[in-house]
DNA sequence: TAGCCGTGGGC
DNA sequence: TGCCCAAGGCT
């Protein structure tokens, strides 16, 4: 099959199958994106999945309609909008780059690939996306999908991350200048819903006939990968603090992990579990302290055990905030102070 | 450049 | 339970 029948095969399915997605703006080739929800929709969904990046698009979009709108929002409300979505630099570079937009563009994104990518948070993948589903460009659109698909339509035996080159290049040879944002979008849709990384549906695939790894009766086993490094555990104190109906909150520094959120206040996370009395000497204030359970939490680098204190009373330098108002939290510490105040005293 | 950086769902 | 995975970027 030929790289250009391949693109018709794919294409033609994309225009029946396509999924519907909140931010795609129709069902009909050619309807003119919002760029701003593109880009928006795109950040969120870096390494994260469809159903957990919708509703925040959902939220976001709502609450601010353009571009233009989130970068004049206070930065806290923004990163307590994105509490919940991980990975919270995202965050950081979206309002970086909002802000560059709305000062530096007029409140317009560029439109050329190497414009986007100049921008804070736009890597080579996303620089491509937008180019391609907002401006119609011709760029080279390569995420995990894309790679999936090109590593089991020509059974490369090369193993991620070390094939990234080879595997961009494939898909390289395959972008024209005919519709390079439903081509883009196609390739995606059929690694998300057809070419899957387990149980794939070949039988659906409207590129079946041409993939190599489907021929070697293993399309499953692509793309082969090194191992991973196994994941290491940390234990930590969380203490609750309460003053009436109030729970005592921190904002954690700027950068590094959960950088520029709101948090409960914390031990440092260390390599091996922490003692009654420690966890005590470490708390915030000198109070009367009550064990009120553990979680446990998985980040992506390390595995983390957090003992949770709880106390009442005061404390210098904390956010006073609402027990009913937690919604700004990252998921570890909402879960942190779920179980502290759930607790039996 | 390789390590850092979240979360929730599936199996 | 533990591991894998999901539309990566930054330093």
């Amino acid at each position: 099959m030929t790289p250009d029948t391949l693109r018709a095969h794919l294409l033609a399915w994309y225009d029946a199958q396509a999924r519907d997605l909140a931010w795609r703006a129709g069902p009909k080739a050619g309807w003119r994106q919002d760029p701003y929800k593109v880009w928006l929709s795109e950040v969120m969904l870096q390494q994260t999945t469809v159903p957990h990046a919708t509703p925040y698009f959902l939220k976001f979009t709502a609450r601010w309609p353009t571009v233009s709108d989130l970068a004049a929002a206070p930065d806290e409300e923004v990163m307590a909008a994105w509490a919940g979505l991980g990975y919270y630099a995202r965050a950081r570079n979206l309002l970086k780059c909002a802000r560059a937009v709305a000062q530096d563009h007029d409140g317009v994104f560029p439109d050329t690939e190497e414009g986007l990518r100049a921008l804070p948070g736009l890597g080579p993948y996303t620089a491509a996306a937008v180019a391609a589903i907002a401006f119609d460009r011709p760029a080279n659109v390569v995420d995990g999908n894309v790679e999936r698909v090109m590593s089991r339509l020509y059974a490369v035996e090369a193993p991620l991350p070390d094939s990234k080159p080879e595997l961009k290049a494939l898909a390289a040879d395959l972008v024209r200048d005919d519709r390079p944002g439903d081509w883009a979008q196609a390739l995606m849709d059929l690694g998300a819903t057809v070419c899957r990384p387990k149980s794939p549906l070949c039988e659906r695939c409207p590129v079946s006939e041409a993939c190599a790894g489907l021929a070697t009766g293993a399309p499953e086993t692509y793309p082969r990968k090194t191992k991973k490094a196994e994941r290491p555990r940390r234990y930590g104190v969380a203490y609750l603090l309460t003053r009436g109906d109030q729970i005592a909150l921190v904002r954690r520094p700027p950068k590094g992990l959960l950088g520029g959120m709101l948090a409960l206040p914390t031990s440092d996370w260390r390599d091996r579990p922490w003692g009654a009395a420690e966890a005590v000497a470490a708390a915030p204030a000198v109070l009367d302290w009550r064990s009120a359970g553990e979680i446990e939490h998985v980040f992506t680098h390390f595995s983390l055990t957090l003992t949770v204190l709880r106390a009442e009373g005061a404390a210098d330098e904390v956010i006073w905030s609402p027990r009913r108002d937690l919604d700004g939290l990252p998921s570890v510490f909402l879960k942190a102070a779920k179980a502290g105040l759930t607790s039996l005293l």
